[in-house]
RNA sequence: GGGCGGUUAGCUCAGCGGGAGAGCACCUGCCUUACAAGCAGGGGGUCGGCAGUUCAAACCUGCCACUGCCCA
């Protein structure tokens, strides 16, 4: 057995366990045996070309307890991993490498572009999962999975062609959101609007017949050049009887008609609006319902076309510009404000979304949100925390139909062909080679992918073998748990659980837990333009995988947020450091360890106390894990190690492991590994690198620590009189320790102490204690008594636990300054006192309150009373 | 405009109906043969405000304030 280094080294050890658990097959996932529950997650995909951020990192770290958590267990355990395409980021990152050698993918052609992304693919594809590694990710390697590869491809190809044929993807021209940076449309969600500081123009649109006119106001005066209308609401008396006449556009002198539709807010502005359906979704929706013409003016690189007139070719604020100068001098313009509204922006380069008419792939969500809703609603699937139920809902409630066409050549190309002969649209699962109504073989494939969120819908099923039905698909689908940020509710888990009941008829995953995401020191959201992002492996490289994973988990509650703060990296290394030293210590005494079974003969009370305590623990963190209360299974965790096992149990083992008595030592030995070896197996799904070094190291031990079973909490381990035993053992410790720091005792020192209760019970506790008290606080010769007929006049006193202290110190005592302090405890005793009786005198209290309450304010009461008694007896003893 | 969080010790956060907690920071004393990345002791809080429910409220309800996020 090999002795530890002081300092733990995660360096030396992290790369040598992940390693052996990798080559022993630890990782790999078995189709569960008979009878054998199965546990499954799929892994949210990272970007293939990006990095690991601390978001990852969360969100891998608590994939993998409770993955390592079920494994242990005995679980069939599946976790698989793998990585997104992610069209728009991956092709711009190509296309700006392009750019820096001055080529373009238009010069390179659609194939060339094509081998250029999956080189970088391959170049870059594999780093985050490297990273992945270095966390300690317990997941199926043998399976990962990629969105584009041949089965997840398929599996696109599947449901887009089935969906085809149900009627619910459809082609059309409709209003979409248009990147003019990135060229291409963009979803909805993909659209993050944002407050600005603008503008509201007032302009005034005369009646054809030159009477007077419409007063209309706007945030884009150039958008005006596409009106087709006018519109106010139906019910606005302002406007009663005007409805109907014909309004001449101001600058382009087009004839427009006043109209009248309910969607009009006639409470804003002149209660008036402007209707330009190519450049506004609400318009645009106005304009189908009134059958109005759109004239696009604006067009896709945010120049304005033709159809602007005189203003043709200027780009769009330049335009915004001349317009209202043109206005303003031809007397159109009535008003000018300063006005704050929401400005829509793509959601990866910030550029300001263009609204634009143009024939876009949708998917009809009416009939795939409600079997989504219902599943939720009907609580087959469960969110934690539970309010993100309510967000996920109201969007399902208010979907719109989801434009998946993108004008990228990095994706799942459209699998839908046109007849250059007779115009037929083939969509297929396979490419076809001639039309199947004219047999011509001019065919011609859509140019655009899919939304790269198409392929990521179908990834709980797909990476399992969908469309065949293969055993992984039915022993692991559903999946047990979706871990995620709160981030992507909208862009991922409800287009899974949409895709995943049209598809398989069940809900992807049983539950849904919902982290919240990483910020800086000074709460703000981590972002390359702010440089204030932290990067996960070098926080690995300092302080190791085992205290970023604690690091992120402790102090955090599902669904909030979590700032980043590198002190607290500081405070979970001690931890690390702390566990370490404690196997350090445990070793080095156990280097004549023979095992053997623990004879209850040779158990101490202290050895009582630990293990019914560890007892408690297993249980707490058994729950705690199964209702993913992570944060709090790490923090129980943390203070039984520290708080109990190190600062108490340690320190009772020692006279038994340093001295002569044989049997003694080796039944505190068996203990000790006991304890140490189940305290190392429920951290081992936190800390994998260090439990399993430690654990390796610990006699008796066969395998892999994270293939040893969880242990299990047993009722008969439950010791209430031992841990009552010790809490007052430990309450008269921290009274003598506190004695003699207040009467600086100097730490070396052994100092004479008298204990007093009228409590048999305790008695027979505290005066079989004297070995304890002698080893934390230096204690001897305690002598323990049922009164005290003659107490000592230079002794320092306290009371604690119904236990009177009394510390003989000749030299030591100014009579003056004890007396002081003791009237400042009796003055607490006091407040106290006078809190419970008020409580119990309460008129209801006794016969409202349960009775274990009543029970147990009474009995602190009286404990209370006795430590006032003994507190005023000592002082009127001192005085006397 | 609508919805959802947060507001607890100097800082970061747990706790969420019956004794206000942790880590860091701070003060004091200790290099005690596992650990100074440590040990022991200590100070510090009208639990955002107001009202209500309850025998009992940091915790439940309502309103308000500040703050953050999401949606429109």
């Amino acid at each position: 057995m090999a002795t530890l280094a002081k300092v733990y080294d995660p360096q030396a050890v992290e790369e040598k366990w992940y390693r052996h658990w990798t080559e022993e097959g630890y990782f790999r996932a078995p189709l569960p045996a008979e009878g054998q529950p199965a546990f499954s997650i799929v892994m949210p995909p990272p970007n293939v070309t990006g990095s690991l951020h601390l978001g990852h990192a969360l969100d891998n770290t608590l994939q993998d307890i409770l993955t390592r958590w079920h494994r242990m267990r005995g679980d069939a355990t599946l976790w698989v991993p793998g990585t997104d395409h992610a069209g728009i980021a991956t092709q711009a990152r190509v296309e700006e490498e392009l750019a820096r050698e001055g080529q373009s993918k238009y010069n390179l052609g659609r194939e060339k572009f094509l081998e250029r992304v999956w080189a970088w693919k391959h170049e870059y594809g594999s780093r985050i999962t490297r990273q992945l590694r270095l966390l300690g990710t317990s997941c199926d390697w043998s399976r990962e999975r990629f969105t584009m590869d041949e089965g997840c491809s398929r599996a696109v190809r599947e449901v887009f062609v089935r969906l085809y044929e149900k009627g619910l993807i459809y082609r059309g021209s409709y209003i979409i959101n248009w990147c003019p940076r990135c060229h291409t449309t963009i979803s909805d969600i993909e659209v993050e609007h944002e407050e600005e500081a603008g503008r509201l123009w007032h302009i005034r649109y005369p009646f054809k017949d030159g009477s007077g006119g419409i007063v209309v106001a706007t945030t884009r005066p150039e958008t005006m050049l596409g009106d087709t209308a006018v519109a106010v609401h139906p019910d606005d008396e302002r406007y009663r009887g005007l409805v109907g006449q014909t309004l001449i556009l101001p600058l382009v002198n087009r004839e427009i008609p006043l109209i009248a539709d309910a969607y009009v807010d006639p409470a804003f502005g002149t209660g008036a609006v402007k209707i330009t359906p190519a450049h506004d979704p609400n318009d645009f929706e106005v304009a189908s319902r009134h059958d109005l013409p759109a004239i696009a003016v604006i067009g896709k690189d945010a120049v304005m076309t033709a159809e602007a007139g005189p203003y043709a070719g200027m780009e769009r604020y330049a335009c915004r510009g001349q317009v209202v100068d043109d206005l303003k001098s031809s007397g159109f313009l009535v008003q000018e404000e300063e006005y704050s509204h929401a400005v829509g922006h793509c959601y990866r380069c910030g550029t300001v979304v263009e609204p634009l008419v143009s024939p876009q792939w949708f998917v009809r969500m009416a009939p795939l949100a409600a079997p989504a809703i219902r599943a939720v609603d009907e609580g087959e699937v469960r969110f934690v925390p539970e309010r993100f139920t309510r967000v996920y809902l109201n969007w399902l409630e208010n979907i719109r139909d989801w434009c998946i066409s993108r004008q990228l050549w990095w994706g799942h190309r459209i699998p839908v062909w046109y007849c250059q002969q007779c115009g037929d649209e083939i969509c297929s699962r396979t490419d076809p080679v001639e039309c199947p109504s004219c047999g011509s073989t001019a065919l011609e494939q859509d140019p655009d992918v899919l939304d790269t969120w198409f392929s990521s819908a179908l990834w709980p099923f797909s990476t399992l073998g969908w469309p065949e039905a293969t055993p992984e698909l039915k022993a692991y689908y559903p999946t047990s748990v979706l871990v995620t940020g709160r981030d992507i509710i909208f862009f991922w888990v409800a287009r899974m659980l949409f895709m995943g009941l049209e598809f398989m008829g069940q809900v992807p995953f049983r539950e849904v837990l919902i982290h919240g995401l990483i910020l800086d020191a000074q709460g703000r959201k981590m972002s390359k333009s702010l440089g204030n992002g932290v990067d996960p492996i070098e926080v690995i490289e300092k302080y190791g995988a085992d205290c970023l994973r604690l690091m992120l988990v402790t102090g955090n509650t599902p669904g909030n947020d979590l700032r980043f703060h590198r002190e607290r990296l500081e405070g979970t290394r001690n931890f690390t450091n702390k566990i370490w030293n404690a196997a350090r210590f445990a070793l080095l005494n156990l280097k004549d360890f023979t095992p053997a079974s623990i004879q209850p003969g040779d158990l101490t009370l202290a050895d009582r106390w630990i293990r019914s305590r560890l007892n408690n623990l297993t249980s707490a963190i058994t729950t705690a894990l199964a209702t993913y209360e992570i944060g709090e299974a790490a923090r129980l965790l943390y203070d039984f190690f520290w708080g109990e096992f190190c600062d108490w149990y340690i320190e009772l083992l020692k006279p038994r492991l340093y001295g002569q008595d044989e049997q003694a030592r080796q039944a505190a030995q068996a203990v000790l590994v006991e304890v140490l070896g189940q305290s190392l197996q429920l951290l081992h799904p936190f800390m994998p690198f260090i439990t399993e070094e430690i654990w390796q190291h610990l006699p008796g031990q066969r395998g892999s620590i994270m293939v040893s079973p969880w242990p299990l909490a047993r009722p008969e381990r439950d010791d209430r009189p031992a841990e009552a035993a010790m809490e007052l053992i430990m309450a008269v410790t921290r009274a003598v320790r506190n004695l003699r720091r207040e009467m600086n005792v100097p730490p070396g020192r052994e100092a004479e102490v008298i204990l007093v209760t009228a409590a048999a019970e305790d008695r027979e506790t505290l005066a079989a204690a004297s070995g304890y008290l002698a080893v934390l606080a230096a204690a001897s010769p305690v002598q323990v008594l049922p009164s005290l007929s003659r107490p000592p006049a230079r002794a320092a006193a306290a009371v604690s636990g119904g236990v009177q202290i009394l510390m003989p110190l000749a030299g030591l005592i100014d009579l003056e300054k004890e007396g002081a302090r003791l009237e400042k405890e009796l003055q607490r005793t006091r407040v106290e006192l006078a809190r419970l009786e008020q409580k119990l005198a309460r008129a209801g209290f006794r016969a409202k309150a349960p009775a274990a309450i009543v029970a147990k304010e009474e009995a602190k009461m009286a404990e209370l009373k006795a430590e006032g008694e003994a507190l005023s007896q000592r002082l009127g003893f001192l005085k006397g």
